[in-house]
DNA sequence: AATAATATTTAGGCAAACCTAATAATTTAT
DNA sequence: ATAAATTATTAGGTTTGCCTAAATATTATT
């Protein structure tokens, strides 16, 4: 069993491992985590005497296959949780992500499958990521930024990388949501910034905000 | 805030004022919470310096208002989530403990209202303890123990004192739950062992046994 | 009322998980 | 290829919440 800062560790890891290639360093570890580089250190030296993560001084760690176990296990529960906010209690799906970061950590395999029976097995939660099965299968969804497209191309709106509930409720406030239809009218060369019809209205989005969101085309 | 510990304190305080006059003793909370007596004494300061307890040295704690406020939140969501459980996730209602011994610390007070909504406002939890509402007030139940009763009466199951599986286990083999309906046949002098009908079927029960179910005539 | 038994508190330690400041390794720039 | 800048690690502290052993209060017994 493991403690609520080995989880959030891990799974920490796990989400900077599908961004970055190779070792993940401390420094990253204690921006994603609020924490300083010297507490980072520590812990991963702790997990990794418990065999959770592999860890070679000053070239970052990475995560063992028992590690993944658990931070997919984690993420399973996380997004679990999300769905059950969002589906049956009425949250607004940028309000529970706080909420569900204390609900990942409740340690019962019985709860976790019978919630996910009770959801009716749910593929995906309310931000668009896939929820990983009982096995760590997490289905790989092909992930496309809105930044990568072209000027007149046409997408649908199928997740955000940016869990901060002020990118949330910004997208919230633009109407921007799951599964909107959004056309790239015109990209600035200088800034790279887009404008985009969503809903029938033009919409601004700076680089940073099209790099957090995902797009199917 | 409060952190978990805390709050384990406040609960056990908090029950152990339902069944005890005047102040609790160090001894007894620390049965109660399976720490040693010196540990309990070093949280009791903890929590009067946070006003939560008012302590007497060497005459034991007791709550302050805010510290009753505080123990019936956290009962609420104990008995809401044990509810839930129950209800909506088909746990048996001899394990359902545990879990919400962890879902009870989670911080959110929209979840817990939402919850609240969401299962239809329960007024009693699934072992028929009543669910403080928002405001902490608790409907007082008035409780008779089984051992109370005489050689002949009748009477139905309203709940239990003692929240040990292996206790609760005992009650499901007998087929005894919430509402069962129960007859004294016969009580034996010497050591108040009790012989009850319930289901049609007879059974005995110890005098331990007697004094942890409640019941109403 | 004095002593024995029991309960409680104090003192001193330990592990987890954080911190700051100092040191060491790596990477970048000259 | 060094020096400078960046990044990571170590060393030494802190708080929370637990522990054991020793000391002190309270309660029970004779």
């Amino acid at each position: 069993m493991f403690t609520q800062s080995e989880e959030n560790y891990l799974k920490a890891i796990f989400h900077l491992q599908q961004e970055t290639e190779g070792g993940i360093s401390t420094s990253s570890l204690s921006e994603k985590l609020a924490t300083k580089a010297a507490s980072v250190t520590e812990m991963i030296k702790r997990l990794a005497d418990k065999n959770l993560v592999d860890y070679q001084k000053y070239y970052g760690v990475q995560l063992t296959d028992t590690g993944r176990e658990q931070a997919l296990l984690i993420v399973r529960k996380h997004r679990l949780w999300e769905y059950f906010l969002v589906k049956r209690l009425n949250f607004n799906w940028d309000e529970v992500h706080e909420v569900a970061e204390q609900l990942e950590h409740i340690k019962s395999s019985k709860l976790v499958e019978e919630l996910d029976l009770f959801l009716g097995r749910p593929e995906y939660d309310p931000h668009g990521d896939p929820i990983p099965d009982a096995n760590g299968n997490l289905p790989k969804v092909p992930k496309k930024r809105l930044s990568e497209l072209q000027q007149g191309d046409h997408a649908i709106c199928k997740g955000f990388n940016d869990d901060s509930s002020s990118f949330l409720q910004f997208l919230a406030k633009q109407e921007i949501g799951l599964d909107t239809k959004i056309e790239v009218v015109h990209i600035e060369t200088f800034d790279e910034s887009m404008t985009v019809i969503a809903n029938k209205k033009s919409i601004l989005l700076s680089k940073t905000a099209t790099d957090n969101i995902y797009v199917r085309l």
